[in-house]
DNA sequence: AATGAATGAGAGTTCATTCAT
DNA sequence: TATGAATGAACTCTCATTCAT
């Protein structure tokens, strides 16, 4: 059995802690959030072995290499904000509320999930040979866009929304406010010598992002 | 004299590119390029000296060591853009002209300097500890904020912009839409299976971001 | 019970390639041809397994450890050609006759079982300690010694063949000059440019070494 | 200046010790002897820089990794018997007289040069993927066989050789019989029991082979 | 008789940096 | 101002072997 085929056939076993497969789905834990801090080259195989509490040929064992373990922990997280897309009910309330519900949606799931900011940073900065490798992230194909398109069609209907929006650039545009917000906080905060970590500095710019976003959209 | 005099002192002398001090400038100019492309650890010292058609050893006779030589690279950079802040001139038109005119600089700048966004996407991704730490950066503090509250006012004056605006918030929130999208193309195209690097597609993407950060101000 | 007892046990099983006792046989075959051609050091444990289509620790259980599989192989080699050694019959025909025949089975020998040539080779490359150090091999001596020093008596008594010749030193010359054609084939036949693999090649050297030998035993 | 060029561009400075280029020469000198010894894979990078007297890191300045260092002396090695060979002048004795010479030339470079043989060895044991790669060594071929040729030729015309030698055939067996008993000098001393490093023995064995060959030689 | 999980030791190689001139 | 030689520290990865069942 090879690296490859004992990471398929426990991929639904990384229910993580202790009791089987518990060091494989550590060892994926260790990694995610390494690899978030450092990226693909600066993460060390040591640390994560650390992080993991295994020994450190354990990852061999279970993912061949470095690389391979990076791109395993790259799809995972993609897979998760998937999962979590997936559940989105844009349709089930007036338009104007389902984009505040998104752009909210978009924002808290990035100022919850660090390890994914920084994963994505990583793999931008080098040009995104991973994310673009991956059969597996290509395939997961965001299901937001058709959303957004019908959502603006509605709002374009009951005449809430301007024409012309192309759903794919709002997408970006929605995200960006955020991501570049907790992407690049620490330099914008020394920058703008303001702390904007803090709790209240978030929800005012949540605030900012979703008003910005809505007025945009009016007619 | 010492790593650090020397740079000092022939700190002017950066912009040629052959004659006296050429051999310092075509150093910056190739630790910038690599710095950009594979972050401060990713860089090869030998890759820089290569690029720069120098011996390894001169880089650290006039840079000291790889870290002082990525610092510098850094506050080159941002130098560059204050310099070019410094030069917009919002108060000499109307307020939703000024603004459409800050918002198209910022696109613009990023997109014509890839440099710039990947040094700051390695910076960020390692938790920005060299702007942090530089005095020299911090001291450039832009002149935007200032003049962003001061159109915002104007054009709440004239009844053109909505009330209780932050102006840091809407400077990021404007960046962000330009940032990221040319920071995170590369996963982005790959996710939604559409060039993004074409000039049609740049362009598109522009007029959407003028739109929405205009509309977005309306009251 | 230990690996050595377990090695004894099934030291007669190992005929079988289905059954009781396949997977040790596979094993010890595996062992063989992997050692052949890359030597104790050079060869893999993993790699053994593959080939004998089992699990690698069953190699341990029945083996010990590598180097006890490695002797295992060697002895295996060295009892096969003491054993069809034995049947030569050179007592049977005249002189020149006996000696032909002899030379001709030792060169066909080597045609055909290159992996006791790979043994020998990564053997003596490193200094023979296996073979040196195996009571088992030492005690198996060659029968051919004393059948060849009574061949040439014999050839003497009847003027066909010159005295004083040792014939120790008569089967390691003749025994070197097949050797050494086979063992550095691929030297030989890249610095010679000529392909020495194919048959005509092979047989046109064997008559050469069979003239060569009896014409160098003549008077 | 690329390994490879360091390579070249001191390929005349060996002369080892110390000075100048010493440093390489060390390694190469303590590199020949350790592949002989083990091998491509049994040798130590670590084992040759202590041998070398030199830090490790100093190998992969100057010849890349390891396996272009053996190459390096493999093709050593070989340059320096054609260099020999190219010495050789058969013409100016009488055919028996010229082939005796040969055979004793080739008897006594082996004798002397272990670690030609150590290094062949391994290389064949391997299949020769080197040798056979190196454009080096394929372009260094021997003058002996020509010479040989042209031997054989005389010794033909005034009667004291038989026809229908081919040369290549001959120098392989007459290489071979001296190349075998050093070669497998320790299996066979095992074996037949008897001490084959002693000067008796090995001058025995050269008188033997000399004789054989030149009686092979006979009409 | 057979297997998956886990480990310690050590290998080759890379890289920033310093020495000496 | 510029360079070739040399080095120590660290890193990824391999491999034989053992544990536990």
């Amino acid at each position: 059995m090879k690296a490859a085929e004992r990471e398929a056939s426990s991929a639904g076993a990384a229910e993580a802690g202790a009791g089987a497969g518990a060091a494989r789905a550590n060892i994926l834990a260790a990694a995610r959030a390494e690899f978030a801090q450092k990226g693909l080259t600066g993460a060390r195989v040591n640390q994560i072995a650390l992080r993991a509490g295994v020994n450190k040929q354990l990852l061999y064992y279970y993912f061949g290499n470095k690389e391979q373990l990076y791109c395993t922990a790259l799809e995972t997280v993609y897979a998760e904000i998937r999962a979590l897309e997936r559940g989105l009910e844009l349709d089930q309330s007036p338009p104007e509320q389902a984009m505040a519900g998104l752009v909210g949606f978009s924002f808290d799931y990035l100022s919850q999930h660090p390890d994914f900011i920084g994963l994505l940073n990583h793999e931008n900065a080098q040009g995104a040979p991973h994310v673009r490798a991956s059969a597996s992230i290509r395939a997961m194909n965001s299901p937001l866009i058709e959303r957004i398109a019908a959502t603006l069609r509605r709002g374009v209907r009951s005449k809430v929304f301007r024409k012309g929006i192309d759903p794919v650039e709002l997408y970006i545009s929605i995200a960006g406010m955020s991501y570049f917000f907790f992407s690049n906080r620490l330099t914008l905060a020394s920058i703008f010598a303001r702390d904007l970590g803090r709790t209240p500095a978030v929800q005012s710019y949540r605030r900012h992002v979703v008003a910005m976003a809505l007025a945009g959209l009016r007619p």
